[in-house]
DNA sequence: CAGTGGTCTAGACCACTAC
DNA sequence: TAGTGGTCTAGACCACTGC
């Protein structure tokens, strides 16, 4: 085989191949060494091309596991008109969640002022992971304020908490301030997606307001080249 | 100077320099190799951890020119509720606007279909870059429809074009659909921007509809360092 | 335990920027 | 032209994963 002098052709070479099909979405790719030998380059040569396509969304990592191609984007609405398990279903893509803890505790400051909380009033925080077709894509970290939200850890956790809201609390209108931002994984919540630390990530985070009341906050991190974000607005 | 024989330990140091003021935002980083002489590190490694903060949104490049320390983050809300240059000024930061190019031109496929065009109509496409305290940060693709545009291209374009739209062409009532993605920036996009070939972007792509249909789509490329949005919502 | 990616060294040359 | 980051080689050892 023809050695390949750059990593720019060594990416194309790869692109070429997952474009064909030839390497199909949710495979994995052949190892680095096996890259460098069969392509003629360094390790750092073919590292380069494989970080340049991570880059490009077209392939990502699996902390010390290995490379594999990426699948499509999943589409999602921030504000939350409808439930993003009926999302994936529309799009025919598999929705699955894990419960990673509930408890009550304190929140980091920043959701202390938003929640307006006395200095150690503890909340219902509740941490949650959700894979689209089998790939861990996003993390939840969720507080809520205990006097709108009474006995909430007793209920199960493990469907939408939009619709718990509004059902079992009774929330039918909610303002929300949504923040959405570029932003690296710390090392905790890198391990929960089983990516690297510092991985490049879409932070969500939103207030919702009841009467003008901040009742909970809610932040999302997805993996950046999993997710498209779609809503509506007007002026 | 005792080695630092990790990245980590390199991208520590730095990070501290930078918290304490030492090193001010917008200044330039020590060259890599000053950096690897000083601190007894290889270059790669030194390289690392510039990777590494630039992931954290810490430092940012401007391409083959140096590493800088990066400012805070610009806030914007991308229903445009209010003008962009406004929401500037009331964070107290400097917005700069430059025309890159105005004319009549076929769009690209997925332009073409959301605009509902004619196999090879025309649209009159606006580019332009703009700088928040004179560092490039965003690229501005737009592209009108004829019909609900006409002569755009003689008006004074390096102003608010929602403004125009809504003073000279009276368009009160927008609807809009909004799509975020993470992206990266294509070869002559980064050019504008002074940063590398396919650096991380954050992309807007902004749907106007007027009574229903689609009369202009507007794509916005951030360096996903520099923005943060922030819009409201209900349900 | 074998294989993977993660980190690291000590060099080298190239393309481009700023002056 | 001097200095910058960008690319590349040919090795090495480590930390972790999966069997």
């Amino acid at each position: 085989m023809t050695p390949l002098s750059t990593y720019h052709a060594v990416a194309a070479r790869l692109q070429a191949e997952i474009r064909s099909g030839e390497l199909a979405p949710g495979s994995k790719l052949p190892s680095e060494r096996q890259l460098c030998e069969r392509l003629g380059v360094s390790r750092v040569n073919a590292r380069d091309a494989m970080h340049y396509l991570e880059g490009q969304g077209l392939i990502y990592r699996l902390n010390r596991r290995g490379w594999y191609v990426a699948p499509s984007v999943f589409i999602y609405d921030p504000t939350r008109s409808h439930s993003i398990r009926d999302e994936a279903q529309a799009h025919g893509r598999h929705l699955h969640t894990e419960l990673l803890s509930a408890r009550q505790e304190t929140p980091p400051q920043a959701v202390v002022s938003l929640l307006q909380l006395a200095p150690r009033e503890a909340v219902a925080a509740i941490s949650r992971r959700r894979a689209v077709d089998g790939r861990w894509v996003l993390l939840e970290l969720c507080y809520f304020r205990n006097d709108a939200f009474p006995r909430l850890l007793e209920e199960d956790l493990t469907g939408s908490l939009t619709a718990l809201a509004r059902q079992r609390y009774g929330y039918q209108h909610r303002e929300l301030v949504v923040r959405i931002a570029s932003s690296p994984l710390s090392e905790q919540q890198a391990q929960h997606l089983h990516v690297r630390d510092g991985s490049p990530a879409l932070r969500l985070e939103r207030e919702v307001l009841v009467d003008g009341r901040c009742v909970a906050v809610e932040r999302e991190y997805w993996l950046h080249d999993a997710i498209e974000m779609q809503l509506r607005g007007h002026t």
